[in-house]
DNA sequence: GATGAATGAGCCTTCATTCAT
DNA sequence: GATGAATGAAGGCTCATTCAT
């Protein structure tokens, strides 16, 4: 056990290095020497805790939908006495907090969706143990909301009487929209092209909203 | 003149090549030989018209803007009769169209994006001639669709009073995070979490104009 | 303690077996491919030890330095009973065995004194750690002699009263000149000219004698 | 004839700018690209008029030993009355300005000594049609020399009774050497080792002439 | 004579990965 | 567990040289 836990804690300090690398210069820029001197380990202790670089990242992009999963459940929880509809808004805000905080695990999420489209068995990542751990939670953060999407629908604080799905995705679209037009604001300049951003949020957030009336 | 076509014409046709490289392997998996075999030169030649990779790789961009911001002006100049709302929808729908069908287009838009955000000196893209190119007029796709949403709430075919740019910001938004979430549909199964992509499609294009109310 | 022993011994033998590529083929001829042959070694290997070629060819020529300047105190130290004259005198006799023997080490040193002239920051050479190692020994050969020849000025075993270092520098140029005329001598034919070679080098160190007088 | 007196005026240009790209980037440095620029043609002219980079350079050469050895004529032409001391001596200047105001011709000659010597016949230079031309004057501007000390030591102006080949080599030697230790002294600083080089050029000057009594 | 375009051959350097200790 | 040392396999780019016009 204590050294089952040594080794997660190892790997945790291994995974939080790399991703600073991954993150900064991009998946095929980083180099395995700069996560080696980023964690203060050598390189061949890295490949003792991950098969390959592609396996850093799949741990990297499993940690990302942990965090995301373990967020939505927390929302749920934490608005477990309110309506369909308030727990939905919640999740919504929370998912566009988390993708504006984790600008980069966000990426990741949607680099993993695209590799599960092309999923060419030749690919790294593929082959990766973490890939295939991902593939059993994948759905989750889509299934998680749609539920209560439905729930909502079902106790009447959801007038939107489309499929839940659709809902979702169209939500999740603008958000994820949103998010990827801030990489036009350079560096916190708090205006694009003449919009205030805290007003455009504003007014996303808004629109979702709207959405499930 | 005949000869600066001739160079034209091979330089364009590299570029298709190139793209099909670029797009398919993505730019640092992409490799120069390939590009070469691809259009049936040597690397050396492929020297001679173009700089480096980074310049390949940013006349591929540029051309994505010419391309975008030509369907635009044909759009517009089609439809120079309507009001600004019609040619509001005819322009979100155009776009619509084009990132589907141009799918690395659209992403090569984006990368660029985020080139001019993080624009470090250092990077051999921002070194091209064709990114100082693309500097040149990569606000006109947006300045072109606001002033036509101006135009409309001048001529009252447009109620939304908001700001052009947020209008057109959160349109954009959201059909660009409908095209990004599409790349969760596999290879054409028409469908997305039991959601009819063809519905969604629809209903995507029916927010945005319900944008403009 | 060991370790770094190891690695000394290693660079040693990199350094040897370059020395033999880099002095048959030239510096620009030369081919790391030859010289991580020469050595038994792959060519990262070399990249380990060397951060690049002028670093390797820098390397070289701190050595080239290191032997003449250990030659120098080797020398003083066997003579240290004698006058000024006479350790000068077998300072230069060394000096020109020196550049017979290890010709390309007295190019090597004449190499990096154009270096040091022109010395351009974009050069390769500069940048080379070994470069500045060099740098701070560089006048060391120099100052030497010219302190012998002081102390010979002064013990009165030198009549010669003009500056020491111009007594230096002539001696030297006439040395150098030697060796450098040397070129034309073909594989030892012995004689250069109709000149018999052993007559002419007795007959040059002669003169670098009688420049004390 | 005309046409033969163009071509050698356009070769004569072609080498005019060869020269500044051979003799800044050095010889391996230098590129062919380059030296077409530096004369205005393109580079399948430059092949028109030159088998090769090689045989550029050996043009050169070629045209640093004509220059040398006009030199050498003219200064005896001019002091024909005088005796055999004198003209060597002029000689001597004369050979010590050339090699300073054209240290690259200076060079270029003892690079093809070199040659001569480890003549290897895969060498690209020792192809060219003017390494052939070379060898038919190489000797001339020694010969000259010597000739002219016998002459000295004939008339009795030259006391030193040693071979003249030998009296020649030493005072080359002496000269060639002054005119490389120069490398050491930078941009104009008029000193080397504090001493200043007007006075040790001097001395040079004086122990060459001291070389002849 | 002149040149835009083309290329074969090569070279330095990099990097993920592994061996031996 | 950990690491210094080693490497196979590339990849971008350059350059002397030549073809076709």
């Amino acid at each position: 056990m204590k050294v089952a836990l040594k080794r997660q804690v190892k790997e945790s300090n291994i995974l939080s290095a790399a991703e600073k690398v991954f993150f900064s210069r991009g998946f095929s820029q980083a180099k395995m020497e700069e996560v080696a001197e980023a964690c203060g380990l050598s390189k061949p202790t890295l490949y003792f805790y991950f098969k390959s670089k592609e396996d850093l990242y799949m741990a990297i992009t499993y940690r990302a939908f942990q965090a995301l999963i373990d967020l939505y459940y927390d929302i749920i929880d934490r608005h477990k006495e309110k309506n369909g509809r308030d727990r939905v808004i919640h999740i919504l805000e929370g998912y566009l907090d988390f993708s504006e905080k984790n600008h980069d695990y966000h990426e990741a999420l949607f680099n993993y969706m695209g590799l599960v489209r092309t999923g060419t068995k030749e690919n790294g990542m593929v082959r990766s143990v973490y890939f295939k751990k991902i593939q059993g939670i994948h759905n989750l953060p889509i299934d998680i909301v749609v539920q209560e999407i439905a729930a909502g629908q079902v106790d009447g604080s959801i007038k939107n009487k489309k499929e839940p799905e659709m809902i979702y995705l169209t939500a999740w679209a603008l958000i994820a929209g949103y998010i990827k037009l801030n990489v036009f604001s350079g560096t916190a300049r708090g205006t694009l092209h003449h919009v205030s951003l805290k007003d455009w949020r504003n007014y996303v957030i808004q629109l979702s909203k709207e959405l499930l009336n």
